[in-house]
DNA sequence: ATTACTACTCACCGAGTAA
DNA sequence: TTTACTCGGTGAGTAGTAA
């Protein structure tokens, strides 16, 4: 309804219009047009005003950014090459601490708060895929555009470079897939990182099924 | 709901999801997403296949071709610098018969068959505004691009160039607003030309009011 | 001619539940 | 666990009509 009104000419001037011809239009009754025009009014989407002659209909500030909004929307995903976002499923496992290592150095951490915007909490959350499907998703996100995080050298040794892509655990939490410290698992395993120590956060326990859903930079 | 499919990765990939996921992606209840998903796949827009953990979804190339066609519908709108169509309502009168001269010189002829697509019936539908607003709307429209139609020369005269829009006439007939042969009518007149003779296809009489939609040219 | 109120209908949504 | 049926309530659309 919205759209049809801008598509009229509302989005760019005042048009003046009678609620009969608006539903010829849009093929509803008269009725149910100008209720629509009073809710739309309700809601701020549109200033209208009556006159003997018919409604004078502009879209509002607000209204226009509605449009704007779902066009932007409907750009991302019309044009880009990869999925927004994919959804994983797998149970949680123990690992050897080993992650806690890397992410506490700063040579990571501080790449970690600039460019995902948070402090790792240092240690990973492991989980473990389960269905071919998963790990069949997972392979391809290999090849989505990721976060790159730059490799660095300290006194002893060298470490490489990390991708990550951010991520929402269970729904609720943000944190971040990373790809990975030349890990020891192989392509069936996620490791995730997080402001906050997850398995407190989301009073998750070994071997539950979680969903983690892992956002592509288009 | 085929956005958020879209969203979800649906329109690149084929992804599983179950409908109780979706469900709370979507703010709906397991059952409601169920049923979306089976109107979707009736409808051709996405192709579906259920599984013992949940259903695969892929959007289809109708379902894709959806999508498109609202982002391109919501770019058209919103990056528009002119109204796409403005509507206009007035009196039908009869003229000199004047414009039937104009209409019938070769000249234009050829261009209205090619630039408008159809071959005029020789006359014009005149029509009187009769509000301030229809008859501002008529003034801001000259600003608005319109179909060029070059001046010529013949043996006798000269032909001064010709704007047109294209235009529906009382919602249901085609034709074009033409802007103007040095008319001896002053701005709130207008003149229409169609490849019917209108006031027989529409039954209109002398003093009846229609209502026309012109359509700019973005 | 308008807009928009009051009823009424119907379709959609979701709870319960089967498979 | 899944999906998706039936059924009952609610909200959206329309007819009639007042202003």
């Amino acid at each position: 309804m919205l759209y049809k009104l801008a598509e009229m000419g509302a989005y760019h001037r005042t048009m003046k219009v009678s609620t009969q011809y608006l539903a010829e239009k849009t093929g509803i009754s008269q009725q149910t047009a100008s209720r629509n025009l009073i809710e739309l009014d309700k809601l701020g989407w549109i200033k209208r005003s009556i006159t003997t002659e018919g409604c004078l209909i502009t879209l509002t500030d607000v209204g226009k950014e509605r449009l704007k909004n779902l066009y932007s929307k409907l750009k991302i995903v019309v044009e880009a090459v990869y999925p927004l976002s994919v959804t994983l499923e797998g149970l949680v496992f123990s690992g050897l601490g080993e992650g806690a290592y890397y992410i506490k150095q700063d040579g990571y951490r501080k790449q970690f708060i600039e460019k995902l915007g948070f402090d790792p909490y240092p240690g990973t959350l492991n989980i473990r895929l389960d269905t071919d499907y998963d790990i069949k998703t997972r392979q391809e996100l290999e090849n989505y555009p990721a976060i790159e995080i730059e490799g660095f050298k300290n006194e002893s040794r060298t470490f490489g470079p990390v991708k990550c892509y951010p991520t929402l655990i269970n729904n609720k939490a943000k944190g971040a897939l990373i790809f990975a410290f030349r890990t020891h698992y192989d392509s069936s395993v996620l490791e995730i990182i997080a402001p906050q120590y997850l398995r407190n956060q989301l009073k998750i326990k070994d071997q539950q099924k979680i969903k983690v859903e892992i956002f592509t930079m288009p």
